[in-house]
DNA sequence: TGATCTGATGTGACCGTAAACATGCCGTTC
DNA sequence: GAACGGCATGTTTACGGTCACATCAGATCA
C-alpha cells in the first residue's frame, strides 16, 4: 500500500516525462505538436502518457494559455424545443472545432441570476458566448456588461444588431398573417409570448404590420406564456365572443392548447376557426389538425453561431456569415377558408 | 495610452493587495471568508475588488484546490423534454449549493464519442457526473472506466445498481397495460423506444409482465424511435391488419403520431382504438384526444441527482436519497372501453 | 512577570502547464 | 574552417490562486 504514496495524484506531464526521459517541456511540446520533435522522441512520450493514463489539466492550461476552449451559452428557458435545438447545434459545432461549451441556465426574471450567471462563465474565461435568452432585460444587462469576449445573441431583433444572429421573426409572422388573409380571413386574433420576449414583440409586431397593411381590422394581442395551456385557457375565453376567424399564435404549443379548446367548444378546425403557429415543433406535424406552421430552422442557428464566434469553419471557403435566417412558412391542415362570421 | 501597459491582463489578488495594502494572502482569506479577519480590513479589501472588477480566475483555484465546484452532465439526445427538464432541474439544484455545470453532449451510437464526453468532463475536474444517456452502451463504457468521482445515472434500471436513480419504468409501463387491461382490452401492441434504451427495454419488459400476468396474447413490440413521426409510421402498418384495439406507445410524441394515423384511417380514439402514452410531455394534456399517460417527475429526478452526488440539502434534515421514484397514470381521453374485434 | 495562547496578518512554496530564453549540435556557406 | 542558422531539446519563469508555516501584538494565566 505504502508504494503508491504518490499514486493519489494524477500523472503530470513531469511524471510522463521522467519516464520518457526527456524534459517536462518536451512533453509539453508533443502535447500542442510543435513541428521540431524528432519522431522517435515523440513516440517515447505517447507511450509514457499511454502508460500513465496521463490526461492534461485543463485547469493548469487555461491558467496559463488564459484561453479555455470553452464557448459558454447565457440560456433561458432551455427546456424548450428551440432553445434546446440551437443549443444541442452550438455543442456540436463547437465540438467539431475541438471547442467545448459551458451552459448556464438563468432564471430570467431574475435580475440577479442574469449577473450570476454570466459572471459564472467569464469566471470559467470562456472565448466566447452565446446567449439564448431571448429577453429585453437580459440583452440590456449584456449591453451594460461591455464584455470583451465576442458573444452573439440569438433571436433578439434590433436592440444590439451587432451581436444579434436571428431567424427573421417579423417576416416569418408577416408569412403567416398574409396565409390567413390570402384565405380570406380578416377578424385575426393574435396570441402573443411573454410582453418582455424579443421575439414575442417581433412576431407581434409582424402582425401588425401584416393586418395593417392589408387594412385588417387591429384587435390588441393577447400575451401567453408559450404553454399549450395557456393556449387552451385563451382560447375558452375568446370563444365566449366569437368575433373572429382565426387565430396567429405565436408558437405551436399555444396553438395545440387553442385547437383543444376550440374542440371542446364544439368547433372545427380549419372549418370554423382557422390556426397558424409559429416554430414547427416535429409534433407539430401530427396534431389534429396537422399544424400550418412557421418553420424556424434552429439548428442552423446554432451552428451560425459559433462560426460568428470562432470564424468559419475550415473548409467553407471564409464566406462571410449571414446573420438573418429566413423562416418558411409550412401550409398543413389547420388554416382554410375563412367563414362568415 | 501608455499608461494602463498592463490593464490587459485581468487584476489578480495580488494587485487587489497592493490596493487595499494588505498581502495577497489576506485577499485570499476575504475571497473564502476565513474568520479571522477584522471586518475593517475586509471592507477595505471588498472595496478594493470592487474598483478594480476583480473576478476570481477559476482555473486558478482549481488548479491548486484541485476542485471545480462543477459537476458534469453526460448527456444524450438533450433536445427531448425528458432529458431537457432533468437537465434544467439539475442547474438549478446545482447552483443552490454553489455549484456549476458542465454539459457534455454526446452522441450515443458513437462508441469515440462517449470517451471523449468523458474525458472532456473529467479533464474539468468535475466532482460529479451526472448521466443522462439511457444506452446500455454508454452504461457499459461507464463502469469500465472505473471513475474514481461520484456518479449518478440517471434512468438505468439494473445495470449498475449503485449508481442509478430512476423512475421506476417496469411499474409505470405495468401501470400503462394494466389500464388497458381493465378496460377490456386483451390484444394490445406495444411501439418501444430504440432497442439500445435501457429505458426502451424496461417499459418493454413491464408490458410484458402485465400482459403475461393477465393472459393477455403477447405480439412482439414493435422497436420505434421516439419520434411523432415513427408513431405515424407505426400506425399507419399496423392498421393493415386491425388486430388489436389499443396501442402502448412508449412515450407521448409516438402516441401522436399513432393518433394521427389513426384518424387518417378514419378511425377514432379512443371509440376504435385506444391509446396510452409515457412521460406526460405538458403538450399531452391538448392532444385530441388529451392522452391517457404515465407521468414521470424529470425534475425532481435531477434533484435527487444532486443530492445523491453532493449530500442531501441543508434544509433536508439529512434523509436518505430515495433512488426510485414511482411513476404515476394521468387518466385522459385517449383510452377508453374495448371494442370487439 | 514571564510563559502561553490566540487572533490577525504576512511569507514563501506549490499546483501543472506554456512561453521565453538558453544550449549544443550539425550542416551550410563563403 | 570560421561564422551562421536551424533543429532538438533543456532551463527558467510566469500564470493566479491556496496552503503550510512564520510572525507579531495583545490577552490570559499561573
Amino acid at each position: 500500500m505504502s508504494d503508491d504514496a504518490s499514486a493519489r495524484r494524477p500523472p503530470s506531464i513531469r511524471d510522463v516525462a521522467r519516464l520518457a526521459d526527456v524534459s517536462h517541456q518536451t512533453v509539453s511540446r508533443v502535447l500542442n505538436n510543435h513541428p521540431s520533435i524528432r519522431p522517435e522522441t515523440r513516440d517515447r512520450v505517447l507511450e509514457a502518457m499511454e502508460t500513465l493514463h496521463y490526461v492534461p489539466n485543463r485547469a493548469a492550461r487555461a491558467l496559463v494559455t488564459s484561453r479555455s476552449q470553452t464557448i459558454g451559452i447565457l440560456a433561458a428557458s432551455s427546456t424548450m424545443y428551440g432553445p434546446a435545438s440551437s443549443i444541442a447545434s452550438i455543442e456540436a459545432a463547437a465540438r467539431a472545432r475541438g471547442y467545448w461549451v459551458s451552459t448556464a441556465n438563468i432564471d430570467s426574471s431574475n435580475p440577479q441570476s442574469i449577473t450570476d450567471g454570466l459572471a459564472h462563465l467569464m469566471a470559467q474565461s470562456v472565448e466566447g458566448l452565446v446567449v439564448i435568452a431571448p429577453q429585453v432585460r437580459v440583452v440590456r444587462a449584456l449591453a451594460a456588461q461591455q464584455l470583451d469576449i465576442p458573444y452573439v445573441t440569438l433571436q433578439s431583433t434590433d436592440l444590439d444588431p451587432d451581436h444579434t444572429l436571428s431567424v427573421d421573426q417579423i417576416a416569418g409572422a408577416r408569412l403567416a398573417t398574409k396565409h390567413l388573409i390570402s384565405l380570406g380571413h380578416r377578424h385575426i386574433y393574435h396570441i402573443a409570448g411573454p410582453q418582455d420576449w424579443i421575439e414575442a414583440e417581433a412576431r407581434m409586431r409582424g402582425f401588425l404590420e401584416e393586418m395593417g397593411a392589408n387594412d385588417a381590422p387591429i384587435t390588441p394581442p393577447i400575451l401567453g406564456d408559450w404553454s399549450a395551456n395557456f393556449g387552451y385557457y385563451a382560447g375558452s375565453e375568446l370563444l365566449r365572443v366569437r368575433d373572429f376567424t382565426a387565430i396567429f399564435a405565436a408558437n405551436d404549443q399555444m396553438a395545440l392548447g387553442l385547437m383543444h379548446a376550440i374542440r371542446d367548444e364544439g368547433l372545427d378546425v380549419p372549418r370554423d376557426i382557422s390556426i397558424v403557429g409559429f416554430d414547427d415543433i416535429p409534433e407539430a406535424a401530427h396534431f389534429w389538425p396537422p399544424l400550418t406552421t412557421v418553420r424556424q430552422d434552429f439548428p442552423e442557428l446554432g451552428r451560425r453561431a459559433v462560426e460568428l464566434l470562432l470564424g468559419p469553419a475550415e473548409d467553407s471557403g471564409g464566406a462571410q456569415t449571414p446573420t438573418t435566417i429566413t423562416p418558411e412558412l409550412v401550409v398543413r391542415g389547420s388554416a382554410g377558408p375563412a367563414q362568415r362570421l
